[in-house]
Order: C-alpha cells, then structure tokens, then sequence
DNA sequence: CCTTTATTATTAGACATCTAACTATATGGC
DNA sequence: GCCATATAGTTAGATGTCTAATAATAAAGG
C-alpha cells in the first residue's frame, strides 16, 4: 500500500487515449472533433435520433456543452437537428448520411484502441481491471 | 473479453476524482483552485523551487498553461516568481508563506480521497491494479 | 566575434467545458 | 382557465487547455 496512484494513472491514461483517438481520426481524414463529438456520433451510429437531453447524459456532459457540440457537427455536416411535433422544446439529433459513414472509420479506431490498451492483458486481468475500476468509479459516487 | 471499457472508466473515475479534489479544497476554503494548481503546489510543499519548465513536466501540461496557472496562483499569493541569476530566460517558483500553510489541507484531502478510491479493495487487488493501469500507460506511448 | 540554432517563457487565438441566467413550452393544482 | 412549477434548450461569461507565434537569452560553430 505504498503508491496510491491509481487517480494519477487514470488521469494520464485517459489523456493519451483521447489524443490516440484524436490523431486517429486525423488520420482517417476526420478533423475537427474531438472525443465527445465521437462519443455523440457512436451513441447516434445505431440510427435512432435522441433529444439533446438524451446525448448529455449518454457522453457524460452538461446541455450547454452538447448544445455546442451538437452544433459544430451540424457545420460538419454529421448531424441534423429536428423539432420534436408531440413537444416543441424537444429537438431530436440524428445522423446524416455522411454522419453514417463515419461508422467503418469508428469501428477501426475502436479496434486499434483496444489492441493498445489490452496489449499483453490476459482475458482475467482484462476482467478483473473492469471489475476494479467499476468498482472504484461507484466508490465515487459519494 | 466482452466489455472492453477500460477507458470509459478511466475517464469517468478521472471526472469524477476531479470534482471530489475541487469539492474538498472549497470545503477547506480554498476556492478557486483546480486539480492542476494543485498538482503544482504538491509538487512545491517540499519547499524546493522548480523553474516553469519544471513543473510543466511535473505536472503533464504545457508551458503557456502552466504560465496561467502559476500567474493565478500568484494572484491568490501562494506562490513567487523569481527570475534566476545565472540564467534570466529561467523563473523559478516558490511556495509562499501561504502556499506553505496549505499542506494540512492537502494531506487531509489525498487521505480522503485514498480511503474512497481505496475503499474494499484489497492490498493485492490495489497492487494489481496499479501494475495493470501502469501497463495500459506505457502501452499507449506509442 | 558574429551568426545560427536551441531554449525558456509569454502572448495570442481557439475550443471544450462548466455554471448561471434566460427563453420557451409543458404540466399540475386550485 | 390561470398561475406556479418543472423541463428543454440556448446564450453569456469564465476558465483550463492546447498549438502557433513571438521575445529574450544562451550556447555553439566557424
């Protein structure tokens, strides 16, 4: 029980993981996002369309962040907004076509990012780390 | 090998540790500081000065965010910029008297944060997972 | 020496993110 | 039916963070 570093070493390997996914998507030609906005899209890449209510508690942020992102990926061309009919507060996100066909690029970054990650893991360990870390993410939840 | 969500937790367990530090220090009365000011004035408490430089690597953030954070914590007086003799491009920091008078406060706060992190894990379990966190970070140095 | 290159720190500009305040609409109680 | 309260989303303002550019100084090579 000496090094007590686990918050530190999320914390870096957090960071690195969002500049892998960053410089990936550069890579396959996508500019411009950054990890929420591919949090959004992942969430929207099964076709359903989710109120920005929704995408806010998916990706973890606040409804003025998602406002922002949301929009910027209307100016990319990813995704549209859509007044909800039954309640005209609502507005629905969906994916556009070009949104759509981000999903091969997606499913390659995710692929990549798990071969680093779970480099040299055995299934046991892979399994008991995600047991500890959900149990150390609950133990935060004062 | 079905999960495979060791970064969503890390980001999530990163968050949330964040918002707990912010929390503290304010239930301390020290308002105003963030994670990283932090990072700066643990890595100062010894007593020693560290360039600007220094502390950017100490603390993982770039020199002209690490020039912010220091201007800030100069502002709240808890720390000094001194320019050194024998190289006039280098500024060293220090704690002030202030700064010092900080380091209860700390120590209560990573004690706190330990007993939640480390709550109903064993010392094995602890140890395990910090070798495999440490893993997972090194292999994402590409 | 003097010029080029490296190094330290800052400034400028952009952006994700937050909280607080605001608008607009819906719901519920009386 | 109206008024209070709740809910969805946006806007405003602040801040930490980054990259790129700049300033100032040091070191190195001819």
């Amino acid at each position: 029980m000496k090094h007590k570093n686990v918050i530190a070493l999320a914390s870096r390997i957090t960071e690195k993981a969002h500049r892998l996914i960053i410089r990936e998507l550069e890579a396959h030609g996508i500019d411009g996002i950054v990890p929420s906005h591919g949090d959004i899209l992942v969430n929207l890449l099964n076709g359903e369309k989710y109120t920005m209510k929704d995408l806010a508690e998916k990706i973890h942020r606040t409804k003025p962040t998602v406002t922002v992102l949301i929009d910027k990926l209307v100016d990319f061309g990813y995704v549209t907004k859509i007044k909800s009919n039954e309640d005209s507060r609502v507005t629905f996100v969906e994916l556009t076509e070009k949104g759509l066909g981000l999903k091969p690029s997606f499913m390659e970054i995710s692929e990549k990012m798990n071969a680093i990650v779970y480099k040299d893991l055995s299934d046991k360990e892979a399994e008991f780390i995600e047991a500890v870390l959900g149990k150390i993410n609950r133990n935060l939840d004062e």
